[in-house]
DNA sequence: TATTGTTATACTCTATAACTATA
DNA sequence: TATAGTTATAGAGTATAACAATA
């Protein structure tokens, strides 16, 4: 879909439709593998955030970009899974923490494994040094960020 | 989140992670984007697909692995709004088309340029040998695709 | 019979609004 | 009064199942 009436795009033009056409290819792996353990790109997005952390409600809500009712719904129902647990915050009577069960410590190990299987024969078709070049691109693109 | 009995990790296990967030951070300004033109990230795929193509409803959706009752819906909303026609399908009787109306066309213009500028404050931290290095990496990882 | 598409139904995800409890 | 969280309600997105029309 290019420009129209301009013979020479903007710097990185081309640059953008890799970075959307790789986001499309590299969510559609993940959803697939999400779907495979009923679970959303939401809900997996917030069982990775409580593999190494124990937020609240609005912090996690803030992550993702939802609203608090949003992941009140997404806790419910993760928690009736049993793959989560909420429990009062120890300083703030009004906060609720969250954070994964046993059970949900085994599923995110299993998804992660299952993620990183499903996109070696994507990145397969770069050599070591390519590999380790991209990487080092993406994380200066993105920066240094968590979850 | 590290293997956790693995002190030398797989070979690209850094990249899927670098990929994976790479993927949240572009789907996010695409999804808000999105978001003030009330558009799904589905839609907006289809209407991407629509800029230079005229499929049939089930090429549609097996594009975007969705069920062809889904791309029915998802269709029958975009058609109300005057984004998308549908149209017998000349050789086979059983199949329709679906094409971008005029305003359609407008809007894909629209987005893919507010695209361009919400993805460009992230591709200016690479100077242009960079960027032209990532784009190359990026499409040797995914091949040369459409839509 | 097989394929294309739509309609019926149900559940998840998401937002806006209203509410309760705590600070 | 302001903040944290839940509940109520509604609409979009998705799937499974059943159906109509055409090949």
């Amino acid at each position: 879909m290019p420009m129209q009436d301009d013979t020479s795009p903007a710097p990185g033009e081309g640059l953008v439709d890799a970075l959307v056409m790789t986001a499309f290819v590299t969510t559609a792996v993940i959803n697939r593998i999400g779907a495979e353990h009923d679970l959303s790109l939401s809900l997996m997005r917030v069982l990775g955030i409580l593999w190494d952390r124990r937020p609240r409600m609005t912090e996690l809500a803030n992550h993702l970009g939802l609203e608090k009712q949003t992941m009140s719904g997404l806790i419910a129902r993760a928690e009736k899974r049993g793959l989560v647990a909420r429990a009062p915050n120890a300083e703030d009577g009004r906060a609720t923490d969250v954070f994964l069960t046993r059970e949900g410590v085994e599923l995110v190990a299993r998804l992660r494994a299952e993620g990183q299987g499903a996109l070696a024969p994507i990145i397969e078709r770069l050599d070591a040094a390519d590999r380790q070049r991209l990487e080092d691109l993406l994380r200066r693109l993105i920066g240094n960020r968590q979850g």
